[in-house]
DNA sequence: CAGACCCCCCAAGCCGGGCTTATGCTCGGA
DNA sequence: TCCGAGCATAAGCCCGGCTTGGGGGGTCTG
C-alpha cells in the first residue's frame, strides 16, 4: 500500500541501462553486480506491466514504454538530486536561515558579535533578528515563528510552596546559558551614596525608583520586599538611556544589568554595585528538535562562544 | 551504493505529514499504520541528515529543510504520477505506437482490416505501416525500426544438406504464421491452357515467364527445376496489376497468390490452379520481447484474427 | 573453424530494511 | 482526575535486494 509506486531507484538503473547500452556497463557504473541491475530491470517491468527493455541480439534498445519512463527519469532525477542538493546545503550550513528573537536592548554587545562570527564561519547561511519580550519571544519560539530566543531570568529570591514557577514554563524548552549579569545600582551623581564602594539595597528603601520591563519590575519589587520594604516606583522603561536620563535628573534609582552598561556611558549618574548580589542570568531557549537543525545549532554555539571574549 | 538516494516513498510519507500534520492522520490517508509513518520520517532525516520535522506540543511543523523537500516533492511525484500514467496507457493499450512493415501489395485485404479492427478496439493507439521487402523488414525489425515484419516464405522445393536455410534466419524472432496462400498460374486469355481445370507446371516448360520479387523468382525456378525444366523468364516486377498487363498482353506466363487475385480483376488473363501444389505461407514476424508489448500483441491477434474471415 | 571473451540469465543464500503488533509515555480536554 | 489521542520504542515476521557461482549464447579473432 505504501511501496507500489515507480521507485526512484528503479529510474536511475533504466537510465544507467538506456545511456550505456548493456546491463554491465550500468552496473560498473552504478558501482553494483550486473544481476543486480538485472533483477531491477526485472522488478520494473513487474512492476510497469509492460516490457522495457528490447535485448535484440547484442544491443539493447528502449521500448516506447521505456523511453517515456526515461523521458521522465530525466526531470524526475534531476528535481530529486535537487531536493538533496538543498537540504544537503541546509545540513551543511552553506545554506539555512534562523530566526534570533532577544528581549529589547538586552544583547547590545552579544548579538552582534555572534552574528559576525556566524557570517564568518558560515557566510550562506542567514540570521534575522528581532525583538521581543521574553514572554513573547517564547511564545513565538512554540508558535514557530522563531528558531532562537534570547532571554532572562532572575533565581528566585524566596522559596515559596511552587518554588520553580519562571522556570517551569522552559522545562519543555533547551536552555542554554549564555552568562549571568550582575545588576548595579544607578544613582544622581548628586545623590549621597553616588561615591559608595558597595551599597546594600535597603539604603535606598525611601528613594523613588525608575523601573524597567514588568518581569525586571516584578523582580525588583521581590528583592526589595525580601529586604524589608516595598520600592515606590515612579517610571517604568524599557529604554536604559531613558532610564539614565531619569536617573541624571535627579528623579529617583535604578538597578540596572551590568552588561547594559558597556555600550552606553552613563550622563549625570553613577553606577554602585548593591547588596545583596542580583543576578540576572541570560540564556538562549530553542526546542529539542530544532536545536539540531544544523544552523540553529551553530548560532546557538556562536552565541556561547560571543560570552567568552 | 545503489539506494543512496532519497526515495519517492519518503517523500510522499513526509508530504502527507505536512498536509495532515500528524503522523497518524498521515498513517490513515497512506493506509498504514502510524509506527510506519514515524519510523520512515526517522529514517529520512537520517538519511538527509537534519531535522524535517519539529515535535512542538501536539502540532506537527517543517524545519526549513522540510519545507524545502516537500517543495520540491510536489515537482517530483507529479512527474512520477505521470511518468506511471503514460506507462500505464501504453500497457493498458490506450496509448502506443506500432510500426508495421509489410512486404509490397502483399497484404491487400490482410492488412487494412486488421488494422481497422485494431483501430476500433484501442483507439488511442497508433500503427504506421511502410512496404518493404522480406529480407529488408527482417532486418529493420532486427535494428529497432520496426516491431512487426510482414513476410512471407516458401516451404522448400528440395530437401538438401541444410534444409532450413530460409527459416534458420528467423530462429531467434516470434514467428506467428498468419496463412497459407496458394500459387494459381496465369494464362493469357488466347493460350490453348487457359480453360483447363488444372495444369501441371511442366506444361508451362516452354513458356516465356513473367516472375515477380527476388524471393518469389528464386522459389519459382526452384519449382520448375524439381519439375525438370528451368523456366525462361523474360520480366520481373514487383506490381501484380502489371503482371497481369503483360499476361494479358500475350508476352507470357505467370504464377501469383491467390491473395492477390482478391482485390484485382484480371483483364484479358485467365488463373488456373497448378501442380504440384505450390503455397506460400504469410506470417507475421517480431522480436520475442516485443511481443509482450501490449500493443504489438494486440496488433499480432488483429492480424491473426484478420484472416478468419 | 575453434577458442576466447563478453554479456545476459538463473539459482541459492545472506542480509537489511519495512511493516506490523504490542506497549509505554505525554499531553490536552472533559 | 480520568480518558482519549498521538508519538516513540521494541520485538518479530517477511519481503525484497544484492551477492556469488554457474550456465548458455553470440561475436570477434587468430
Amino acid at each position: 500500500m505504501l511501496g507500489d509506486m515507480i521507485e526512484a531507484r528503479h529510474l536511475r538503473v533504466l537510465r544507467a541501462v538506456a545511456t550505456t547500452g548493456s546491463f554491465s556497463a550500468a552496473a560498473r557504473e552504478l558501482g553494483c553486480t550486473q544481476p543486480a541491475v538485472s533483477q531491477q530491470m526485472k522488478a520494473l517491468e513487474q512492476s510497469t506491466g509492460t516490457p522495457l527493455l528490447i535485448r535484440s541480439g547484442r544491443e539493447m534498445r528502449l521500448t516506447q514504454a521505456g523511453e517515456a519512463l526515461v523521458r521522465h527519469a530525466t526531470g524526475i532525477l534531476a528535481g530529486l538530486t535537487a531536493a538533496e542538493e538543498e537540504v544537503a546545503a541546509i545540513a551543511g550550513l552553506r545554506a539555512g536561515r534562523v530566526r534570533l528573537v532577544s528581549f529589547p536592548s538586552g544583547s547590545s554587545a552579544l548579538v552582534p558579535s555572534a552574528l559576525a562570527a556566524m557570517r564568518a564561519a558560515h557566510p550562506g547561511t542567514r540570521v534575522s533578528l528581532v525583538e521581543a519580550e521574553p514572554g513573547r519571544s517564547v511564545e513565538m519560539l512554540r508558535e514557530g515563528d522563531c528558531e532562537i530566543a534570547l532571554a532572562f531570568r532572575y533565581p528566585e529570591v524566596e522559596v515559596r510552596g511552587d518554588g520553580q514557577a519562571a522556570r517551569e514554563e522552559w522545562d519543555d524548552l533547551v536552555v542554554r546559558p549564555l552568562l549571568t549579569d550582575r545588576l548595579v545600582g544607578v544613582l544622581p551623581e548628586s545623590h549621597r551614596l553616588a561615591g559608595a564602594d558597595r551599597i546594600g539595597i535597603g539604603e535606598l528603601a525611601e528613594e523613588p525608583w525608575i523601573a524597567g520591563c514588568p518581569r525586571c519590575r516584578r523582580h525588583l519589587v521581590e528583592v526589595c520586599e525580601s529586604a524589608g520594604f516595598t520600592p515606590r516606583i515612579d517610571f517604568a522603561t524599557d529604554d536604559y538611556p531613558a532610564v539614565f536620563g531619569l536617573v541624571g535628573a535627579g528623579l529617583g534609582v535604578a538597578v540596572m544589568p551590568e552588561l547594559a552598561l558597556e555600550s552606553v556611558v552613563p550622563m549625570g549618574a553613577r553606577t554602585v554595585p548593591v547588596e545583596p548580589l542580583v543576578q540576572r542570568e541570560i540564556v538562549a531557549l530553542t526546542l529539542p528538535d530544532l536545536e539540531r537543525v544544523p544552523a540553529v545549532g551553530a548560532m546557538l554555539d556562536r552565541l556561547t562562544e560571543a560570552t567568552r571574549r
